[in-house]
Order: structure tokens, then sequence, then C-alpha cells
DNA sequence: AAATAAAACTAATCACATTAGTTTTTTATT
DNA sequence: AATAAAAAACTAATGTGATTAGTTTTATTT
């Protein structure tokens, strides 16, 4: 197949997201990657374009990454546990991911077709199982948007250190999906 | 007073602030900044200590900023009333000086205490406002943080271009913050 | 008029991204 | 077995930006 055998892309992403998680995603250069593979930078682009699609390319694994923890967390269930399990999966993911997680937020481009499918797939995922709590078609879709402004504003102040206080983050969580699940009535009350 | 007059850390502050709005948080760098002001980027060091200082400083303006235009929302308003018209003003915020309210969120570092100060008087204000609804003690520090975390997630994915479909932004926060209201007795059964 | 302090400047260094052009190495072909 | 082609690596070079050191300029104060 191959005249020679390097890097490849799979590799080079899998070092990235290691950067990213134990340096955080400022400290992914294509200097420091290109260190940890044992090349020289200028080689990583055989493989990559730049630093931009890289970004690119690690926000989009961080979503697929997203939603199969989502998938597998409300498998066989339904409704509001089955939502409060894809927000849970979540906050967990952005845990065991900072780096990845923060690439997902600051993609350099969120147009990007194929970035854009794999946030799709997330919305697709969230929009089933509120057609289980009753939710459809507008309602549905402005109930999405609150569910991924609940889920990402606490994973990213938690990431950055913005919950100071010294208060149980999971209780803290646990009562904004239960707050808003216990509101959501409103979504089909309002439309 | 002074010796000699040149660019002082305000007027230093108000370019980069505009510099930041206008072109991303990103675009802010000290060498943009120095051409901004017509000066050469060393000449910055003598009124800030560098890039990393820069940004936080546009942090705690920002913050500033946002519990100023909090305060003015909800003037003579107490109650959920209040709660709904701080959250616009968050929101409000982040579209007029996007890049400000970038700065906010990649503070280089959230333990600063001027920083954390700025961002502590917003707490208190929606803690007050809270109070009003009948949350206090923890109940009421997790729903702040609840509250942060609704305002906080729905500007960033707007922000970020996070909301792809074609249906309306201000329906979806007002719900939001309709749900998250509704829902929130939680907070005091639940503990 | 001289001293001082603050601000600006130039020159230099270092890190990183990226491009161009070259060499190396492996696979496939003759 | 020798070689042609492809892919990956390399070196060298450029450009941008942050930052430091050391120098010059200029307004204020003595």
């Amino acid at each position: 197949m191959s005249p020679r055998i390097g890097a490849d892309l799979a590799s080079i992403l899998s070092a990235a997201v290691e950067l990213a998680d134990s340096q955080g995603l400022d400290e992914v250069t294509m200097a420091s990657l290109a260190a940890k593979l044992n090349i020289r930078s200028p080689s990583l682009y055989n493989h990559i374009a730049g630093l931009p699609a890289l970004r690119n390319r690690l926000a989009i694994h961080g979503l697929e990454e997203i939603c199969a923890g989502m998938e597998r967390a409300c498998a066989g269930q339904r409704g509001k546990e089955a939502i409060r399990s894809v927000a849970r999966a979540y906050v967990a993911f952005a845990r065991e991911h900072p780096g990845l997680h923060e690439a997902t937020i600051r993609a350099p481009d969120p147009r990007e077709p194929e970035l854009r499918q794999a946030g799709e797939r997330v919305v697709e995922l969230v929009l089933r199982l509120l057609d289980d709590c009753g939710l459809t078609g507008a309602a549905a879709l402005h109930a999405v948007r609150g569910v991924r402004s609940l889920i990402h504003g606490f994973a990213s102040l938690e990431q950055k250190g913005g919950f100071a206080l010294a208060l149980p983050l999971e209780d803290s969580f646990d009562l904004l999906i239960d707050a808003f699940l216990a509101g959501i009535g409103v979504y089909e009350l309002k439309l």
C-alpha cells in the first residue's frame, strides 16, 4: 500500500488528543505535536493541512465521542430519564477529555460541513429523546437548544474553574437538570 | 504628574475592546494593539505586563460591564421577573460585545483575585434576586450555578454559531429561562 | 537650566506556523 | 535483482508575534 510508513492521521490525532487533555488545547501546536511523534513539524503537513485543520479534526473527533457516549448512556432509557443520562454523559466526557471538549467549543469554523454533521447527530439524538417527552416540531427544536445550553454552559464553567465555591458539583448539575425537566412543560404551552 | 504623556491603561483597554469586538479575541495581539495605538509593541510593556495580563484586564472589564448591565436591567424588579431581566441583559451584552464576552470566558487564570472578585459580584447580584424567589443557603448557591450555566451556555453557543437552524433565537432563550424558572421549585424540594 | 521619571524607540532573541525544495525509504515493477 | 514511483521524512528559509535589554526622547519638577 504505502511506499513508506510513518505517522498516519489516526496516530497524529491520538497524540493531539493526549496533548490537549493533558496540557490544554493551546499547548497543541504543530511543534509540540511533532515532538511527541518524534518527527519535525513540517512533516505533519504530509498528513494534515495545518493547525486549523487539526483543530477542526479534534472538534469532530470530540463530537463523535460525545455522541457515542450519549448513545451508550441512554441505551434502553426513555423520556426524562434518558435526557438526564445524556446530560450526565456530556459532563462526564468534558471531565475525562477536557482538551478535546475545549476543541469542540473552539472549532475554527463552525460551518465546516463535517463538523456540522457531527453536531447534528447530537442534536438528532436529543431530538429523539424529547419526542418521548411529547415534544415535537419547533418546540422540540427550541428544547434542544435549551438542553445544549445547559450542558455546555455547566461543563464549560466547571472546566474553566468558574465554580469556586465549595459546593458539590454533582448536586449542582443534577438540580439544574431537574429544574429544567420539571419546567419542560413550558415548551408545549408557549408554542 | 506625568513626565511624559503617552498611551494610558484606559486607552489601551478601550482599543483592545474595539479590536476584540470587531476582529475576535484572537486578533488582539500586542502587535495589532500597538498598531492601533500608533506605537510599537514593546512600548505597551510600559503599561501592561504582557498579553496574558491584557487578557485578564479585558476579562475583568467584561465582567464589570456585565454586572453593570444586569443591575440596570433588573432595577426595580423582583423575583422571577428580575432573573429573566438579568439573563436577557447577559445575552445582550454578549451580542454587543462578542470579543469582550469571549475574554470573560477565556481568562488566562480564573483564580486571579481581581477577576474572581468581579465574578463574585455577579454571583452576589443573582443571589440577591434568588432570595426574592425564596431560595437561600445552599439551594440558592446551586441555583446561581444553574443560572450561570444557562446564560453562559446559550450565549456561547449563539456566539460560536452553534445554533444553525432557522429558528428565532429570542424564543429559544425565553423558553429556556421560562422552563428553568418554572422548575426552580426543585431547589427547595430536593435540599 | 538641570535632573528626573515615564514613555517611546531600536535591536535582538525565541517560539511557532508554514512553504519550498531535497533526501530517504518502502513498495511495486521490470 | 535492479529500478521506478510514491509517500514520508528532512533541512532551510520566511514571516509573525511576544518579550527583553538597552537607549533616546520629552514633559515635569526642582
